[in-house]
DNA sequence: CAGGATCGTCACCATAGCGGATAATCAACA
DNA sequence: TGTTGATTATCCGCTATGGTGACGATCCTG
């Protein structure tokens, strides 16, 4: 792990950036939920079915970005967790609805708070205002429509 | 790829916002160096190589935050495509200097100018004054000192 | 010269995500 | 009502990516 200091050639890049400043939080990320037993994809999906009520697999994945059959492992996960339950949808049996647990809910909000401290360390270097400006800004790019679009994690 | 837009709950998420626009930089990037036959990552290795003089395949991927068995892979391919040479360095014959050829550095300049107008695009829904402080964000967030260290691409 | 580190290479392994096929179910419709 | 075509979840397997560990060649130190 020779970290060299960004060198000039790339310090300009986006994609330089972009990614590093992704592989950073990442790793941020992870060890701040470590102790709580799930990743931020996970986290995410939690957060997701807290937002929601009756998703089925396939809404929830689509909200998040994750493939219907990456959905099904991610379930299998978090349901070994007992974190969430799948329950046949009464109205459409080929769905499956995913819900929070009590335990699911309970670990939901012990790991968001990770999770928001871990956003604050992360963005220390940053006065207050250039961290909004920052959410601000990855929003309308994120939110802008572009030729193609895909996608899977999140944290 | 049923891509809602990100919802209420995602949107705020740093995690979620970096890693969505990484793919979308990451979509847009291969897409517009395809025509020049190399992706973002060897984009970048020609762009450090041509910065600095001399370099071995471990120092150009110190630089990219690249381990040393990828290095090889990424060079062969750089070399099938003569677009650099090995040479051992007459200094010390372990390393293998990585040069560009002829042919490299022309593609390097014409790969970097459709890299820059992808990047134009891909800004475009920003104000200009907004992207420059982007950069300039991203920038301190990368360089700052974190915990743990780590990385690969670019583009 | 001996011992230990460094560089490049290779063979193998882990992970993530997606494409395709399948079974169950639904909706549409003749 | 029976048939057809879409949809949901699941499984299997491929691919892409990157990293680990061992190895030979080379260097450096003493």
């Amino acid at each position: 792990m020779t970290r060299d200091v960004p060198p000039e050639v790339l310090s300009s890049r986006l994609g330089y950036l972009l990614k590093h400043a992704y592989l950073r939080l990442t790793e941020e990320s992870s060890r701040a939920l470590a102790p709580h037993g799930i990743d931020g994809r996970e986290l995410a999906v939690l957060a997701v079915l807290d937002a929601h009520d009756e998703l089925s697999q396939l809404e929830a994945g689509g909200k998040l970005g994750i493939d219907r059959t990456t959905m099904v492992t991610l379930v299998d996960a978090l349901e070994d967790k007992e974190l969430v339950e799948r329950r046949r949808s009464p109205q459409d049996r080929r769905k499956n609805i995913v819900q929070l647990t009590p335990a699911g809910r309970e670990r939901l909000h012990d790991a968001e708070l990770a999770r928001r401290e871990m956003e604050r360390r992360f963005l220390a270097p940053l006065s207050s205002t250039d961290a909004t400006r920052l959410v601000r800004t990855l929003q309308s790019l994120v939110g802008a429509p572009t030729n193609a679009d895909q996608a899977s994690d999140s944290a």
